[in-house]
DNA sequence: AATCGCCTTCAAACCGCTTTGGATGCCGCA
DNA sequence: TGCGGCATCCAAAGCGGTTTGAAGGCGATT
């Protein structure tokens, strides 16, 4: 069934019937009624390949998803934002198209994807320091958002992000108030940018109570349990070991715990921990009572809202660059606690 | 630049140019190498919503994710499996379109893609006993292929699954031969399949060796690592605890191993713990050595076959329908030993 | 020399919708 | 009575490709 034969069938043209179900005014009440009618009685869908032709818009929203020979990327984080902004695409008769390919073709990826007109905008995904993508897709012409920040970017863009410093910061702070000074930092990658920010929260925190960061305690790694874990171990190696841990994720945390355990410390008492939580769907940090005290923003949200605002920018281009910043908050779980007197 | 204008450049007509660019015999090979330079001096790329316009085809495959209010599904799996898929979908031209809508317009959801045209196929997720999926993708006539299987469906269909059953009944086994004889079952939520499937492998092989399975063993629920701790806590609290653990994943298993530390046991030497591993990029079992004795079997690998089953399927329509069961790898760790003599 | 057939190329229809630029009919008003 | 204006509706021209049906050119065959 397609416009045509809907059409013939209720003796209009396609013209009217196109307008009457697309919500023109110049239709009479009477007979948009009756399309409306025809077509819910046929089971008419108009042919979304004929639509998009026809507009010239793709009516679909894509997110490159670089992926390595070695790991990295697909990280558990991804299909949390994925579930936030397909939310929002949903509701707003979008499609989400992801892209998965090879790294050393990202940059093909979005060319094609601007210029067989795939996607109407894209969302780029675990900006890096430097990131190269914000001047490529200026060049290309494609709307796009960044979820997080690039330091580095010359160009403007829009973005939408965690306050990852003041979360690290105010984290760092709480441990100092209960007595802590010598905290460990495991790190994500440091080239990414979310990773920097949060270095430079923990650095400030310390710096301002006068106390001189120390390298030893300062791990920067891929964010899984084991590379958790492989920090803790030996940072907790050292002749002065770290009372308190701040980590970057909860999958991180995990090994940091097992660490914790495999050393005879008990997290919360001899010991305590500090992560950054993505409040992951299948990774709650417990259900009433968190397990460990964490920095926490949805990134289910944030995908939400990543979303939004492109869409935003597609109906109605201005001429600036849209900016958000998200906090996170500061969520008291059981392992935290005073710095042991030794 | 569009056809028209690159053939008018080219002083020949668009029906030319669109056959050299498309491999057509029945174009002079001279001509042909002219446009294909001109095609690329030019940047010139068809206009994909045309080409899906023209040739009904919509060269994208549609993943359906279902996102309950609830938790659930939004499932760290997933996104390995979506890598691998997206893969395949890369190398053959073809774009992945996620859907993630409320559980209860799921159904809608597929009609939707099949009426507006939108995909040429799906692939279907995270199978349940009776899942209704299956019948209603045969009932629309969209071609599709089910990551796992559906015990009770009546009608046949392609899937692509691992071997659970074998699986968690080999596993049992290497702990039976161990001398474990109160094997604790840590399984997903039993109206998934593979979680049927697994069950059915752990109760075969305890019957074949003349044990009872013991309810009070067999644990279903999430797999998280919340779920997994509980169920590993209260295992531990019977008076006859077991001595070994099968658990359904990755996650679980760490929920697990907090259980045993907290009870003060030594994971490998006072209790033997197997998991389910799904090679997870984000969430592996260890550098070199595996830290758990594991099943295991990549998910990713599994999203590139099934992607490659449906493509194959659209490409060339065959009567019957394929299917294909994978055996998983039962890899030895540091998490399994005898069973200490009590 | 006329005919046949192959190799190339092209004009035009088509995919299913949107949108421009009228057309038609009717009412109100001068 | 004549005409402008409004409310409705429609024919046809896109959108940018693919594909059908046909035609021109030319060497080979008879």
């Amino acid at each position: 069934m397609n416009l045509k034969e809907l059409a013939s069938r209720l003796g209009l043209s396609p013209t009217t019937v196109s307008r009457a179900l697309n919500g023109y005014p110049e239709v009479n009440e009477a007979t948009r009624e009756r399309v409306m009618a025809a077509a819910k009685r046929h089971n008419y869908h108009p042919n979304t390949r004929a639509i998009r032709l026809a507009t010239g818009r793709a009516m679909a929203i894509g997110h490159v998803i670089p992926v390595a020979t070695r790991h990295e990327i697909v990280n558990p984080v991804f299909a949390d934002f994925i579930a936030g902004a397909g939310e929002t695409y949903s509701r707003n008769d979008y499609d989400m198209v992801l892209s998965v390919v090879p790294d050393e073709q990202e940059e093909a990826a979005y060319r094609g994807l601007k210029s067989k007109g795939n996607v109407d905008g894209v969302i780029v995904h675990a900006p890096k320091l430097n990131d190269p993508r914000i001047a490529l897709l200026h060049e290309i012409g494609l709307p796009f958002v960044v979820h997080g920040r690039a330091t580095g970017a010359s160009l403007p863009y829009s973005w939408l992000d965690v306050n990852n410093r003041r979360a690290f910061q105010r984290a760092t702070e709480f441990l100092l108030d209960l007595g802590h000074s010598r905290i460990g930092l495991v790190n994500g990658l440091e080239f990414m940018d979310f990773a920097i920010r949060r270095r430079t929260g923990y650095v400030d925190a310390l710096s301002a109570r006068g106390i001189a960061p120390d390298p030893a305690l300062m791990a920067t790694d891929e964010m899984t349990e084991i590379a958790g874990h492989r920090a803790a171990r030996a940072m907790l190696a050292l002749p002065r070991r770290p009372t308190a841990f701040l980590v970057a994720s909860m999958i991180s945390g995990m090994g940091v715990r097992r660490a914790l355990e495999e050393a005879g410390l008990q997290m919360g008492r001899d010991i305590s921990v500090i992560i950054h939580d993505d409040d992951l769907s299948y990774m709650k940090n417990g259900d009433d009572v968190p397990i460990f005290t964490a920095t926490r923003s949805s990134v289910r949200d944030a995908g939400r809202l990543t979303a939004e605002m492109l869409l935003d920018m597609i109906a109605s281009p201005s001429p600036g660059p849209q900016q958000r910043l998200l906090e996170a908050e500061l969520i008291i779980g059981q392992s935290t606690g005073p710095c042991p007197r030794t």
